[in-house]
DNA sequence: CTTGGAAAGTCAACAAGGCTGACATAAACT
DNA sequence: AGTTTATGTCAGCCTTGTTGACTTTCCAAG
């Protein structure tokens, strides 16, 4: 049932998308496939360390936000609460996340990357990074604005406000 | 590291990108947020028939391909056959999978949806594909050919294979 | 025809990482 | 003083992934 008996595909006319259900299909296949390319690397890294993929994501978000408190990063990452627990007291445990208590709010914990955190850190998107830039050169600088403005789309509003908080440049 | 204090970003210049840490990562966090997004309708409709993701997944693949193998699934999802066992014999119990044995080869199983299961499945690609159809009209066309085009060289070159022999059918 | 190996299924055990509910503590706010 | 907020923790459950061992069925090559 993938008939396109228009044959003009997306991208060819400047106003009008021809959408199809078997070209949304593709799509959606497209980020099925692409998801795991992109979680790929740092799984295999992840391995070594006997860690997960919610202790990448927790690296990732402190790193990118250094001193963010728990409630901050529950909001980013979207899990309960005992479930960031169980992953922050693993890497609090074993030296890689700094837990300091607030200064103006002491109830708040601010996070922070030790030294042998930020090394993880580094490794880790270091070799996502490789894979993102690989596809950005061969597709080209102007796949990566499409790809970019319809990820933003494909957003819950409440995500595309945490993803644009982290434009700050 | 990749310190270019240039602020020319990507898609402006013709032939060259200027493909900062700080601009990959945003395409990092892009692919996370919107991910969540991408299945977050679908996620939503299982909890209605107490399924999960793998369900679904199981229930996209026959559908797009009917009659194929366990073992074509098995390398399509990339899980071990135990998983997926699992998840194919509730689907199967609940009938909403139909396994018939192969008529050359009698080993094989080949699996169909029923009434029941293409109805669920047209329930969730529908959620899905609203979704997508909303991004790729806000995004425009141009931007809908970049994003494929980016998430296809990020797959892993197997997986990209796999993506590709959906294509055609 | 026998046998090796592929395809499929099953059982058991385990781990990661989600979830809920209940409860504790300290700090801040009213 | 009492309430709310931020955090942490314990206990238990679910889904979905894993490995390992084993069986059954069946094709195909010797």
């Amino acid at each position: 049932m993938a008939e396109r008996a228009v044959n003009n595909p997306i991208g060819t006319g400047e106003s009008l998308l021809f959408l199809t259900d078997e070209q949304l299909r593709r799509g959606i296949e497209a980020m099925f496939f692409a998801y795991r390319g992109f979680t790929a690397d740092p799984d295999r890294i992840l391995q070594n360390y006997e860690y997960g993929r919610a202790h990448h994501r927790a690296i990732h978000f402190i790193n990118r936000t250094p001193g963010t408190t728990v409630n901050n990063l529950l909001n980013i990452l979207g899990v309960t609460k005992q479930s960031l627990n169980r992953v922050l007291r693993s890497l609090i445990a074993d030296g890689l996340v700094e837990s300091r208590v607030g200064v103006q709010d002491k109830r708040e914990r601010h996070l922070y990357l030790t030294e042998t955190g930020a090394k993880l850190e580094r490794e880790l998107s270091e070799a996502q990074r490789n894979r993102m830039r690989a596809a950005y050169r061969n597709a080209g600088p102007e796949a990566v604005a499409g790809f970019r403005a319809v990820l933003e789309q494909m957003m819950d509003p409440e995500m595309l406000r945490q993803f644009q908080a982290g434009l700050d440049t």
